[in-house]
DNA sequence: GTACATTATTGAACATGTTCAAAAACTTTG
DNA sequence: CAAAGTTTTTGAACATGTTCAATAATGTAC
């Protein structure tokens, strides 16, 4: 039956959820204050959403959302591949800003292998596969070359190197988080010049090393 | 005043929480069954631990101790880097094995960059300070030669590389955690070969600005 | 040994995530 | 529209981490 109605609620309580998220963090947000806000019984919240954690996994479908609008500019503007891959960083940093202080606790079920928040969970894999087709957007029309072997992991290697940043971001209490800028421009240039390096025929043998090992971890 | 009675208890807590953890996860072992089989009421639990976290702590130190006493005969007899390396991650593997089930569940909190068990919380300072001397020792006494301004940061370096491996062993359920022995194996062989490549004075340059890098992440 | 101080221990209370059976609201069917 | 079925909502109950004031045990000073 999946009436209207129920959407409604359902969106309504994701959207004082995340409010609360953004007021008070995660651990100070409480189930009742949620039910609260949002004008219904607590038990109702749990009808919608499975627990506290399955919120945050509208949370991540939420913020993959914006972060495609924010960056869609550049990618069709910009076609170097240093200024695309700071345009996407650039999205992704803007779009989480007012999660910041929520994003640390919040971290702390994304570690557990178990949790469906595991960035690496066959829960995330939809918006894990999607985030990462977004890496694969930013190589592909980007004028830099790289052979077919490295092109089909890079994506992956890209989304890699973004949840390093992501990872940093949230262990960065200096002002505005100017230091994860910071890292974003460095590691930007040099990830640039890696991929260069990388596809220069002279690498071939230590690439292919390196990305069979890479194949032997991704199982 | 600190008496020998008041020890004893601490110890008995602990130990008693350590066993329930092995038995059945960190998750499914309550407070009130750590008091009960340790044969205390739960407050006194909090009194010598001041919260569930704090047990972890004294996991991490047992853990520490433990693992410098497994690798030490390996450091005493063998000069070669790859050995000296492979003997302490061997000892650490070993060291943590019956703890695999509450492992996952225990990085839960490590990851959270606010709580004390975030190993690089000044909390865990202790432990990583000692933890990171270990491969301090490991490059020490090898038959390698560094150049001192990378030696300067190669056992942090280590050390991080080696906190890649045990994440990496977390989220690994292959039988015995056999994956994370070939990737030990692997990475082990690359990260010599990359010491090696790295103190070569054709790669000043590059070192430099890596390690330059590396500083400002650090603060 | 008695009085005092410190350390250990208890048990009850509280907050919060979660579950669930029952009630209410709504939709479909005849 | 009434009956039957489905979805939504409620409120009370439960488990567990945590706190705290009260009590017991232990050590110290005279």
């Amino acid at each position: 039956m999946k009436t209207r109605k129920g959407e409604q609620t359902r969106a309504l309580i994701l959207e004082t959820a995340l409010e609360l998220f953004r007021e008070r963090g995660y651990d100070d947000t409480t189930m009742r204050a949620i039910a609260e806000r949002a004008g219904f019984a607590l038990g109702n919240a749990y009808y919608y959403f499975g627990s506290k954690e399955h919120l945050v996994q509208g949370f991540y479908a939420r913020v993959h959302r914006d972060q495609l609008a924010a960056c869609q500019p550049v990618l069709e503007k910009e076609r170097g591949l240093k200024a695309r891959l700071l345009g996407v960083l650039d999205a992704v940093l803007i779009t989480i800003e007012p999660y910041h202080r929520f994003a640390g606790t919040l971290f702390k079920s994304a570690a557990d292998p178990q949790s469906p928040l595991n960035p690496f969970s066959r829960e995330s894999e939809p918006v894990r596969l999607e985030s990462i087709s977004l890496f694969a957007e930013v190589l592909e029309n980007s004028n830099v070359k790289v052979p077919s072997d490295l092109k089909a992991e890079l994506p992956y290697l890209l989304w890699l190197y973004h949840m390093g940043i992501v990872l940093f971001w949230i262990h960065d209490n200096s002002p505005g988080q100017s230091r994860t800028r910071r890292l974003m421009e460095l590691t930007a240039d040099l990830v640039v010049k890696l991929i260069k390096l990388a596809s220069s025929p002279l690498m071939r043998p230590l690439r292919q090393t390196t990305l069979r090992l890479l194949a032997t971890l991704k199982e």
